[in-house]
DNA sequence: CGGATATTGTTTCCCATGAAACCACTCCCG
DNA sequence: CGGGAGTGGTTTCATGGGAAACAATATCCG
């Protein structure tokens, strides 16, 4: 989006229609973090998602396979190959046969990839904690039990219908 | 999105991350719109936001150019002059010049273009109300509060990097 | 008036994203 | 073993959306 911010929006009814507001809150804070990701590591946001999920996994000893990202972050297949990609050829990652399954690679941060999970988990951690201030404790517990209401809800919903 | 719901995710920090969970949520909720509107009346959804403010405005006996659904939607001019040109060419809305301007013209709903606004907002009312069942109205005005306050605060934020 | 500057709308180009097709390999069952 | 079904990964294609360039008009100021 990357918009206004300032002016606008009037005082129509889509202003006060909650999908909509949800829409575009989600999207300044995807902007943010984006823009912050961007001018700091050159990452795009897909990118530090699979370095947040990947550095986590490996400090706790796991190996995981495109398969399990995508079962993690919730991303498109497609959309996880094509960060893989650009990490490896950024040799932020590697990827090493595995002997289990010919079909899949095991993925492992790289030195220079940990050092920027090192740093990308802070400031992932720091954006969250900007974004929320002005906020307390209970406030943040309820947005977020609501949102997973919503996503539970609207998850239901569409099912419903195709199949 | 249109991804699975059921599955994964594990237990990776990156769920509890708040734009994370901003993020799908607002996927889930805006892939049900569209697709309910898609289904329905052939619209997308930047279709059937200039059709909703557009007759909203009409409503009042006011006439709006794109330029102002730009700053009612905040969506971009593009997508605005996209949406109106499909909807021109659908038989759902006319443009007259602007007497005022000879650069802009003065969009107007047709008859068929009213009748789907008509149906339109209910719809719209209608999923609003499907998605927040669960929440009380406490709740539910605690939540567009919050969105208000992180969206302004992320405005804020990103702002303050840029210019 | 007349030229510089801003603004509205339009087109063109490019990037991000997801669906579908596809390849290679594994697994299952006869 | 061998053939069919299933799965991980990759590529290709279509779509949506925004940035930038552009055309036409309007506004401002000398």
């Amino acid at each position: 989006m990357t918009k206004d911010t300032s002016s606008g929006n009037g005082d129509y009814q889509l202003a006060g229609f909650l999908p909509y507001q949800l829409s575009i809150t989600s999207n300044a804070v995807s902007d943010l973090i984006a823009q912050r990701y961007r001018s700091r590591f050159g990452l795009k946001v897909t990118e530090w998602r699979v370095i947040a999920v990947l550095g986590d996994a490996q400090e706790r000893g796991a190996r995981l396979t495109q398969r399990n990202l995508t079962e993690a972050t919730l991303m498109d297949k497609v959309a996880v190959n094509r960060a893989c990609k650009v990490l490896e050829e950024r040799g932020l990652l590697t990827r090493v046969d595995n002997e289990n399954d010919g079909r899949s690679h095991l993925l492992a941060l790289t030195e220079e990839g940990e050092g920027i999970h090192r740093e990308v988990m802070p400031l992932a951690k720091a954006t969250e904690r900007d974004i929320l201030e002005g906020l307390d404790d209970a406030e943040e517990a309820t947005l977020r039990s609501m949102l997973a209401k919503l996503r539970a809800r609207a998850g239901d919903l569409a099912g419903s219908l195709n199949g």
